[in-house]
Order: structure tokens, then sequence, then C-alpha cells
DNA sequence: TTTGGCATGTAATCCGTTACATGATTAG
DNA sequence: CTAATCATGTAACGGATTACATGCCAAA
């Protein structure tokens, strides 16, 4: 049980208010999918598991809005005290894999419009996202209970800061590979 | 075939020279472990392939300094090409998961000098880099061949900014939470 | 003589995505 | 009627790490 990483988030979502699986992944997509991501295929599963290790306990409600029926998962004070014991864990490293990096550092072999179009892709990106965390700074104090506040606005900070790197370097970029006069 | 990214890196390292597995791992840790990783058990299985696929060429030589035979690899026309052409397509986006910032995200069920030790922790380790990269930019122009100083700056400029940022939001995050008067 | 660095490889395992299968409700 | 959205789940596959197995040479 190296990793299963996957628990944890579900574990901390679930810690804030009870979900079901499909609006587990809709807040990771909305509130965390900058930094972390799951799917479909990993959170049904996890979450069969973590029930029948008792740290969730779920219960089948009828159905909101839209058809069938749905299974609300709540965290129990077991899943509680396990969330707990990782947070207090020190992280482990991210690991990465950068595709646009990777193609920047063997860029000697590929010609300098199409690096420059792979930057700029990535550029408008990154814009996009900035665009995003602008509002996001409104809303914390807006509609985030007190006790949630100094969490979102640490996380959200970070988003920011590195998405402005991010940007700076992409500028930058462009700028040293002779910004755009032969494409497009 | 939809991922299998580990192949681009071996074919973009030995685009520059002949390496060996050994010498590839090495690589990738000291250059651009960065933005990417690889192990062993991942590296000669697809040596193997690409070899068998002729866009690699094995040649066992003796060993150079330490023990045991050595099999060095050169990467073949076919494999310039291929590289070439996989640099030409749009990089996808890159998938983080990073468990520092889950931690953050979820630290309202967290004691403050915990987080801040995780912070700190991590900052320590984004400063050793920042040294690192300080270093970098003086080897780039001593060391490096000509036609691959392009890729080089951009590709360390990208690190440089984005742990100058990493730096920034850490700093500003124990400033947030306390600077640590608390804990050792 | 033991440790560390050079060096290659396989097996077990698992983490995670994608694709598939199903199905109800509501808005247009 | 059809598309979108809400909703749950499984199966297949593959990508990647970790641990294991082996082995030689040089320096301390």
């Amino acid at each position: 049980m190296r990793h299963h990483r996957t628990q944890w988030v579900i574990l901390g979502l679930l810690s804030h208010e009870p979900l079901s699986g499909y609006d587990i992944r809709r807040h990771i997509d909305e509130s965390i999918g900058f930094f972390w991501r799951e799917s479909y295929g990993q959170i049904y599963p996890v979450l069969a598991r973590l029930a029948r290790r008792g740290l969730v306990r779920r219960t089948v409600t009828a159905a909101a809005r839209g058809g069938r029926r749905r299974h609300s998962y709540a965290i129990t004070p077991a899943g509680r005290d396990a969330l707990a014991a990782w947070l207090r864990e020190p992280p482990e490293p991210e690991i990465v894999r950068n595709e646009l990096l990777l193609k920047t550092f063997f860029s000697d072999a590929l010609a300098a419009p199409i690096l420059r179009s792979h930057i700029q892709t990535f550029l408008a990106r990154q814009r996009a996202l900035a665009r995003y965390y602008a509002h996001g700074a409104a809303e914390i104090d807006a509609v985030k209970p007190a006790r949630r506040r100094r969490a979102w606005s640490l996380t959200l900070r970070a988003g920011q800061l590195i998405v402005a790197a991010r940007i700076h370097w992409a500028e930058e970029a462009l700028a040293a590979l002779g910004n755009g006069r032969s494409s497009s």
C-alpha cells in the first residue's frame, strides 16, 4: 500500500461534506484540478473499498436532480482519523512528466516555428487559467466557510504564482524564438 | 500506444550521443530530473523494444570504468525520423499530482505547525534546486555544444522561474501561517 | 574485505485510464 | 425526439515503480 493516493483525496473531500462518486469527480475537476485528477474507474472502486473498511458510510438516496439512484458517501470518525494521520505525514515530492518541457529540451531537432506554436498553445491555456483564478480570489471570501478560507487561499495562491511563472516563461521563450513573424 | 512516453526521452537523449541504459538514467536525473523521471525497470525493456524495431542499434562494448560488459545504444536514421515526428505533435498537457498542495488544501483538518513544517521541508528543497540552477546557467556557455544552447537555456529558464515561484509561494505561506515561533 | 559505483536485467504488482455497459430525467 | 446531465459501475489494458537477482572492478 505504498501509494493509493486516491483514497486521500476522497476522504479529504468527504471531510467537508457527504458526496457521491459523481460529485467527487466534479469537485476535483473544479477546485483542485490544477494539481490533481481522478477518473471514475478509480473513484468508484476506492469508494467501495473505503466503505468495506469502515472509513466511509454509504447511503442510497433517490436522485436529487436527474435520473437514477444516488449513492451518497459520508466520512466516519475512523475515516477522519485516517485522514488526519495521513495529513501529518511528510508529503512525497511530486513527480511530474512535462511533455512541453521535454520537447523544448530536445528542440534542437525541431523547427523553431513548431516549438513556438507548442508554446503558444500552452500560453493560451495558462492565460485562461490565470483569468479563472482571478475570479477565485473574490469567491473565497464570499462563499467558502470561514474555517476553510485559509486552506483555500493558500492553494489558490499556489495556482496563481505557478501559472504566472509559466506565463512569464512562455512569453520570454517566444521572444527568444523570434516572436511569430513567419507563422500563422 | 496512447502513451509510451518513455521511448521519446530515450530517443531524444540518444539523438545527442550513444548511451547505455545506465547512462540514460543518469542523464535524466542530472539534466531533466526537474520535469521527468524514469526507472531502470522501464528503460531496459523499452531499449530492447526500440532495438527490435530498428530505431536504435545496440553495440556490446567492454566496460569503460567499473566492471561488467556494457551495452551502448545509438539512434538510427529511422529513430531520428520517429523522434522528429513526435516532437512536431502538440504536447499533451501535463498531469500532476502534488501531495503538498493536496495536504494544504485539506489543512483545515491539520495543525498549523505541521503544515508549516511540510512547507519548510519543501522550501529547503526548492532553495537547493535554485542554487543548483544558478550554476547551470554558467555551465551552458561553457560546456554545451552550440546547437544545443538554445534548448538548454529555455529549459533551464523554465526550471528557474518555476522554482522561484514555488519559493515565493512557500515563503508567503509560512508568513501567513505565523512564521515558526513555536517549532524548531 | 567490504563498500560503492558501474552495469544489466526480470518479476511482481499496482496504479490509473479508457472504453464499455446501463439507465433515468429534464430541457430544448 | 434528442441531447445533455446526472449517475454508477466493470473490464481490459497498459504504464510505471519496486524489489529482486546478478556481477565485476576499484578504492578505502
